[in-house]
DNA sequence: CTGTTAGCGCGTTCAA
DNA sequence: TTGAACGCGCTAACAG
């Protein structure tokens, strides 16, 4: 095992300088085509490959992308890690990971050490309690351009690429108001995120629309966890007026609220039914799946993120452009085909 | 938007050497601490941080290590991956990631261009039908350890982490023989697995074991693809002696199983059982459980691969030894409690 | 305790 | 058409 080998080597065997050889390997114009060929071929031999490391260091530019992520296990995140790697590879970038684990203490500890290896971009879904933005902020500072991705923080001047789930809420909402359900539930997920103001948005636009009034004690939210969720659905069916069906945050706080109601003795989609977010594909295979889905499209949002990214990069040195890019993707409902 | 501050501005700005500020910032043992001190008081003012590509590029080591997976929307990649990000990041190590998307082609794509970036070590798992292993040989050659992770090509010296299915098929089936069950069928996955190899050999030892006579035509093989597993299913029911039960390949080669088989008016876990591999957390909500799952325990291979790999690369100036560490994990029978 | 110097591999002036 | 020299930011060997 030896050493890679260098243009200064080549040089050193073709007795011309480091500059001609750096010249030829990059078919420099004004090369005689003969050193150029010459050098060429014995790169080749030797198996040289530039030293990447030394050209970026150099170059300020490393030609590679951060993502950080809650969690990487989950669906609709590995969906997404899935579409950046695939649009980056695409574009000859490099993707570095890291998962925050819904921690901010995490977080933040991954930007800084993402942010020392001079990544050109970071793409980001922050952890659902982060609530300081001070590494991020930092990170423009620096001059590294940030693409948020589906959980946006509620900060001016920032690009994103997000699911406005308000529209399909909204359409959530009407659909079950057709079927004559006329007392709706909704499980939440944290307040910091952006996209559970938009399920409560068009929560209220779709009862509005009806002329319904809102009754507050109709939508709770849970943090995530199986118990939270159990507390949450507890609370809505202890309610004078019990929900006849509820909206729930996503797919798993969907499957427990089910499973919970089963425990309560409650006859799913007869005495209650059910509308998730964002669609796994298990789904349809589960014994009491929820009867539609807010679908979110992880991976075009993703593939989104990343192109809106690069292009980022690519403008880079040409303007200081301080138009914000949001882009929105509409959520849609799907709904399922029940089993008798 | 500047560029960061380097040590040098630093030494400037102090009127003291570059060296001296660089051991400063290391709490070197003969600094005077006063000027310990002025240095890393100005350097937090000033928000220093050390430009890792500049260590990077003289320390000939990236702390990164690189990851190729198949894909990483899968279950099981998505949990490898969640492991390998958490270990690594323990350990202060970066992970730049790739998906072969199960071609060769791009799998060596994308380990040349990994390569490029001088990682200091690669986790791969191979694409189901890499033949041709010249690209990760140059990569040994150029000093880069490989650990092989879950799917291990049949070459000599290597470095792998996999789980042994055929101890889990051998317990699924005498599990089955104790359950009564005489004609098991199984829909293993694509022949080049050597993953599927174990699984058939699991499947021969255990009904040899009970000196039953094997019958080629319950073994049959899916794609993986829905239309597939439905065609392999159709094959076993159309046998004169049908399948009590069967092991399938994975999750959700099972959940298509059993819905083609309800489809055919069987009654699961009556007329027809099944035990799968893998076991995905979702399960537990499906509408038609299988009975049993052989567990593989992603996480933990992935967490040892990484393992073994960081320790190689610790050992690595030390000695250049010559054994291959070869872990496999047993792979674990798990009997699922079912619904009534 | 501190400064000077060299060098990691490469691209890029500036001269020739 | 080529070469010499410099610098990117940092560490480390050597010299005080």
């Amino acid at each position: 095992m030896v050493n890679p080998p260098t243009i200064k080597e080549i040089a050193k065997k073709l007795n011309i300088s480091i500059s001609t050889v750096s010249r030829a390997l990059h078919d420099h114009e004004r090369i005689n085509i003969m050193t150029r060929i010459r050098v060429q071929k014995l790169a080749r031999e030797m198996d040289y490959e530039p030293n990447q490391k030394a050209i970026f260091f150099q170059k300020k530019r490393t030609f590679t992308i951060g993502v950080i992520l809650p969690d990487l296990s989950e669906f609709y995140f590995s969906t997404a890690i899935s579409a950046i790697e695939d649009i980056s590879t695409q574009h000859k970038y490099s993707v570095l990971l890291g998962q925050s684990h819904d921690s901010e203490e995490r977080e933040k500890h991954l930007v800084e050490s993402i942010m020392h290896q001079r990544i050109d971009g970071l793409i980001i879904s922050i952890a659902k309690n982060t609530r300081n933005y001070d590494h991020l902020i930092q990170l423009k500072r620096h001059g590294v351009p940030i693409v948020f991705f589906d959980r946006v923080p509620a900060i001016p001047d920032i690009h994103y690429v997000a699911c406005n789930v308000e529209t399909g809420t909204v359409q959530a909402v009407n659909f079950l108001l057709a079927r004559g359900h006329r007392s709706i539930g909704m499980i939440n997920g944290p307040e910091s995120l952006y996209s559970c103001r938009q399920r409560k948005e068009g929560y209220l636009k779709g009862i509005g629309s009806q002329r319904l009034k809102y009754e507050p004690e109709l939508v709770t939210a849970t943090d995530l966890s199986r118990e939270s969720t159990e507390q949450a659905m507890a609370r809505l069916l202890s309610l004078k007026r019990k929900p006849t069906a509820v909206l729930c945050f996503n797919d798993n706080v969907t499957l427990d609220a089910i499973e919970y109601s089963r425990k309560m003795k409650l006859k799913i989609n007869k005495d209650i039914s059910f509308i998730s977010f964002s669609n796994q594909a298990l789904i349809r295979y589960a014994a009491f799946p929820p009867i539609a889905t807010i679908e979110q499209y992880p991976y075009e949002q993703a593939q989104q993120a990343t192109e809106l990214l690069l292009d980022l990069l690519d403008k880079r040195e040409q303007t200081e452009s301080n138009s914000f890019k949001k882009i929105s993707l509409e959520s849609r409902l799907a709904i399922h085909p029940q089993p008798k």
